[in-house]
This record gives structure tokens, C-alpha cells and sequence, in this order.
DNA sequence: TGTACATCAGTGAACGCGCGTTCACTGATGTAC
DNA sequence: TGTACATCAGTGAACGCGCGTTCACTGATGTAC
């Protein structure tokens, strides 16, 4: 079906950077059908390169997979640090709580626009991966690290008292989360968008007052 | 690996219910290793019958697929209902937002016990299925319904004003549900149960609160 | 009550498929002298 | 600057696997006479 690509054959051997090449395919992949769509030999195929070719960079298919997971990770941390950045910082309570509305809609917008990706995102299946927040260690942002901050300015600008900090990455992350899901495969999937729009902003206000 | 089932062979030659035998054997399935663990020739190995016998009762791999995410729904229903049964109606305020806590804590617990089911209930993987809540017609009893009804006693106790009703069902459903996804196969997999329980009971008063 | 027959649930054998993975290889690249 | 060589990224061919699905079949069951 893919018209077998130009092959571009690069300095006629070598490919420039074979391991790269198979992440961004794999990107794709995972872009338009999710995990189960991060097939290894298709993304040989797609950097034109033979299947084995793969385990020079990646010990089995697994590893591949995962590098793509971590590096839909970073595009939906991306959109949502994009988000924050296009606005002032939150010093007063109203802006503060404007900031973590805005980090929520960012995140339900990725799910939406990027459902492939968002599902990629989050489908580790339990491995080793983690016993807590996202794995520490990696320099860049990571949702749950964004959304820690923004409830931090929350709580210096007043609007969050400190002692209900404490859990409350968690509680706004699942809800968060939970709406993502239920709009993306799930049972509300096909929802009219200005219908899931209504419930995105009266979840966000639950959210809010609840804290 | 799974030792060849005993055969019954019930009345030597016609089984006796093979559509609602390879339903159990998918949920099984289902049980351990989630939606894509429900193979249509494991089914049938299990209940000891040739594969294509399946195709008597089912159209295609997909048909049993469907039928086994409808019964695990069907299950996590069923154990919502139960918790709701085993606690008195909720006719004062704080009753009613107990229940509203209990059905959310159930909904919780069947994730944690039964990650496959609950992976299964929810993988429709946004066929046809719905562009709404659950598919109505059915006479049983489904999650989204019966979370409907707890939140109709709470504006009965007065517990919940009438005008913040509409949407609270799709709030509740997904501050509830995303709990679930992260701590099922998602990055909170593997949290220290009581660390989970603190975090259920946290978000379920975020909610509470902010209904 | 007994016999002929239609139904249709399950059998047996086979198919093509795409997958992940292994093996021995080749030849361009970069380094050591 | 030129030549010999080690490295190792990508090749070519092949494997075994389990899957979903199709085909023509068989024989127990239940019904009509």
C-alpha cells in the first residue's frame, strides 16, 4: 500500500542515523493507529531500510516501542509546556487558576487531535516502567512535573491552601486523564465537539472548586 | 502450555451452549491478559472445540470480541450495583454523597482486581459503537446509568443544586475513571496500595466538593 | 410406534499472511602505521 | 600522503509461529408422515 519509499540510499550506504529514523516511523505509525500499530518491520519498510537492520539499535521490538512511547511523552509534555508558555505567569489567583485550566484543556486537546499518539503515550502495559510518577531522570518536562508546577504557583499566589497540595497532583491528573479517555476510544468517543467542549470546561471547574 | 481440556463431549457429539461457552472462555481470557488477549482460537481450544466451530456463533473474531467487552461491562455493572445494594438509600445529604463515594470506590476496586475486564470493557477501540454514553436498549444495568441515579438522589437530599446537574455525570465518570486508567497498567501501575487508597479518597472528595 | 428425511452444529484439513527474529554475509568508513 | 586493516551498519535469505478464515464434510437431533 505504501509506495515503496524513494530510498534515498544517503552516502550510498550508511544511513545517517538509522536508530532516529525507526523512532519518527514508529511515530507515525503510532500517530495513526497507537501502539499496536509500532510494528517493527513496517518501520524498516518506511526508512527503506531491511527488517534486521532494526536490531542494530533496538534489542527487540519491545525496545522500540518504548522508545517511541517515551518520545510521545515528550510531544504531549511539549504541547502542554507550549501552552504555558504562551501565557503570563500566574501571580494572582484568578491567573494561577487560569494557567491550570489552561495545562488541562492542552492536555484533552493533544488526546483529541492526537488520539494514536495520546494512547501510545500511556500504554507502557505495566511493565517495569514505573512504581509512581513518571521515571525521574530524563532533563525534559513531563506532564506530571508541568502540572506540579502549575499547582505550586496555585498554591504561592493563594488559591490552593498548602496543606491540600499534597494529593493534589493526582486528583487533577486523573480527572484530567479520565475525560482524555473517555473522549478518545472510549465511551464518549464521537461526542459533537462543542458537547465534549461543555464537559471539558465544567470538569476543569469541578476540578478547581474541588481543590 | 494449557493442557488439552478434558473434552467432556458432553452428549458425545453437540455441545451444549458453544456461543455462551467461548463468551466465558474470551473473558478468561480477557481476565489475564486484556482485549488483545481474546484470540479466537484459544477460545475455542479451551471449551474443546475445532476453531471455525466458532463461526456457527460468531461472524468474526471481532462479533467475540464485542460479546466478551459487553459481559465484562456487564461485570464492572454488576459490582457497582452490589456495593450500592449493600449500603441503605441515600436520603439525607450525607448519605447520598456516601454513595456517590462507594459507587466511585467500587468502580476503582474492579480496575485494580480485574485490570483485564476493565481494559476490555473499555476497548471498543471507537468502533461504531457509540457516540454518546453506553448504548441504551439494553435492560441490564450499566456503570453510567447507575452513577445517573446516585447523582439524581444527591439533588433529591439536596445534597447537589439542580442546576449543576447536567454535566456532572461526565465529571464524576471521568475524575472516577482516569483514577482508574492511571493506576491500571497507566503510570501509577504498581503504587503502594495504601498510597492508592489515599489518593481514591482524596480525589473522591475533590469531587465532592466540587460538585 | 416406527421410519425417512431435512437441518445445522461441529469436524478435518488447509490456506495465506505478516509478524519477530536469527544467521552468515558484505562492503563503506575511519584509524594505525 | 598512501596503504592495510579492523569495525560494524546494513544486506539477503530464511525460519517457525500462531493467527483468522474458508471449504467441503459428517452425523446426531428433531420433525413429518
Amino acid at each position: 500500500v505504501t509506495p515503496p519509499p524513494p530510498r534515498s540510499r544517503r552516502s550510498g550506504y550508511r544511513h545517517g542515523n538509522l536508530r532516529a529514523a525507526l523512532v519518527d516511523a514508529g511515530l507515525e505509525l503510532a500517530r495513526a493507529g497507537g501502539p499496536d500499530a509500532v510494528v517493527l518491520r513496517e518501520a524498516t519498510r518506511r526508512v527503506g531500510v531491511v527488517p534486521n537492520a532494526a536490531y542494530r539499535h533496538f534489542a527487540d521490538r519491545g525496545a522500540l516501542l518504548q522508545a517511541v512511547c517515551t518520545a510521545a511523552m515528550d510531544e504531549l509534555a511539549g504541547a502542554m509546556a507550549a501552552e504555558l508558555d504562551a501565557r503570563g505567569p500566574g501571580r494572582d489567583p484568578e491567573a494561577a487558576r487560569e494557567r491550570l485550566r489552561a495545562i488541562g484543556a492542552a492536555y484533552v486537546r493533544f488526546a483529541q487531535r492526537q488520539p494514536g499518539l495520546f494512547l501510545t503515550a500511556f500504554s507502557t502495559a505495566g511493565e517495569a516502567s514505573g512504581n509512581g510518577p513518571p521515571e525521574p531522570g530524563t532533563g525534559r518536562p513531563d506532564p506530571f512535573g508541568l502540572l506540579g508546577r502549575v499547582l505550586d504557583e496555585l498554591v504561592t499566589a493563594g488559591a490552593l491552601p498548602p496543606d491540600r497540595r499534597a494529593d493534589a497532583d493526582f486528583a487533577a491528573w486523573a480527572a484530567v486523564h479520565g475525560l482524555a479517555m473517555l473522549l478518545v476510544g472510549g465511551p464518549l468517543h464521537g461526542l459533537a465537539p462543542e458537547d465534549a467542549d461543555r464537559v471539558e470546561r465544567h470538569l476543569l471547574e469541578v476540578v478547581v472548586r474541588g481543590l
